[in-house]
DNA sequence: ATAATAATTGCAATTTTTTGCTGTTTTGTG
DNA sequence: CACAAAACAGCAAAAAATTGCAATTATTAT
């Protein structure tokens, strides 16, 4: 068997399970485990998994934790949210997404702001109560763990019914040419409806995940009506998003 | 199991939960509590959650309960929901009203136990997101800040397309000659209409509410298939509910 | 074609890492 | 202050990584 042919393999195994052991391949390609080693190791060095004890892991293994809130980033998730508020205006429909972004938003909405909320996630609901002056209407259906969120065939019939003024589309990986996509079937199904039950869709997305891809698409990066970053809006980073109708903030 | 996985659990469980024990986590991973201890120093060094004596905490230690109701009672409520937990079968479908006495319901289910659970209560669904055998439907609807279920035309509609084993119905005012009743008119259409989606009926109920009477009625006792206190099924204060075709707990 | 050379692979010996366990010390609680 | 639970340090067994080396295979030059 040719080393391409077991590299091949071997990230094939870990795009699939994100992680992989050593002894496992070993076995699947019986080969010894000191030349999976070696190739994870070439692997590693060209930048293609992450070599860990006794195995491997996707690049992407600590960081597309899609219910871990990724704590260490709040500071620009916050500097994000203050961005984001900014386009609410007093006395409207909105529909917040999951993700911890937006958790931040609903956090930081003025007390006194008066709107109506559609929310399919749980905290965001959770933290909604504490604002006297929000409407809150949950988006029932049947509770994804990971998520937080409802999904399922009647929460989005309930989307089906609903314009919202604006959508925040929590996103957890934007791609100039690929667009939004998903690790979850489920909820890329509930973001599009989500799009479609808004007039203005707003994406909150730390810088991070531009460029990453997973394995279900969402939409095109034409549908969304703004992007927001952390970053300064003619920063190169978001070159590849300018002269395509969207704003930048 | 890859060290980089248990991290990754690790992660996970602080996000969902805000906080976890060093024994639980060793329990789940089947690890001791030191590997678990090193782990968790191991992501406290990488900023990735806070060390406690006894376990850790997610960095942004959002408060749960944005309302800080505290729980009353929470003794005897502990002790109605172990009752109430008899009632449950394994792969049964049930329904759990708000409710502080349902929450503790909630919180007590075995983690091996295998159900579907329907609710309209924000609490009661985030603290079943940590029951990985449960499947949680959340019923949407207006949210009522007060009570923290929703309520509404939607919610009610969605009720009458279901009919569950058990419904649980957190009660706030029982008397034998009135029935129950509630203070809020929303909340009493909500009662209603889980009633009607149950084929049995079980009211958990502190001894304190009984006798006490709200503005408007959601049923008669006889409506009721169990009755469930913290008292002894002989007390004298059940006796008015004696021979009412009820069954007491 | 064949010899020389280079790359690959498996194996054994050694070193490092991980992990559970043992006491001992520290900390939290009433 | 006393008690129990948790943290800590040190140790030993097991698992994994590393290294050197020999056997095999592939590549190249003649």
């Amino acid at each position: 068997m040719l080393k391409e042919e077991r590299h091949q393999y071997i990230l094939n195994e870990v795009g699939i399970h994100n992680k992989i052991l050593l002894s496992d391949i070993a076995d699947q390609l019986k080969v010894s485990v000191d030349t999976v080693r070696r190739d994870i190791k070439e692997l590693h060095d060209a930048k293609q998994l992450k070599k860990v004890h006794g195995g491997a892991v996707s690049l992407g293994f600590n960081n597309f934790n899609p219910t871990g809130k990724n704590i260490y980033s709040l500071e620009k998730k916050s500097q994000i949210a203050d961005k984001a508020l900014q386009l609410i205006k007093d006395g409207q429909v909105i529909l917040l997404s999951g993700g911890t972004t937006n958790l931040e938003l609903a956090r930081k909405l003025p007390p006194k702001m008066k709107l109506t909320c559609f929310t399919p996630s749980l905290p965001i609901a959770t933290q909604l109560l504490g604002k006297s002056n929000v409407d809150i209407i949950f988006i029932g259906g049947h509770v994804s763990k990971d998520s937080q969120i409802t999904v399922g065939g009647s929460a989005i019939n309930t989307l089906s019914d609903i314009k919202v003024d604006i959508c925040f589309l929590g996103t957890n990986s934007i791609h100039p040419n690929e667009g939004l996509t998903e690790f979850d079937w489920e909820i890329v199904q509930m973001k599009k409806a989500m799009i479609q039950s808004a007039r203005q869709v707003v994406s909150p997305c730390i810088s991070e995940k531009i460029g990453s891809l997973q394995r279900y698409k969402i939409c095109d990066v034409e549908e969304l009506d703004v992007l927001i970053t952390e970053l300064d809006p003619w920063d190169v980073k978001l070159d590849a998003f300018r002269n395509r109708n969207i704003q930048l903030v």
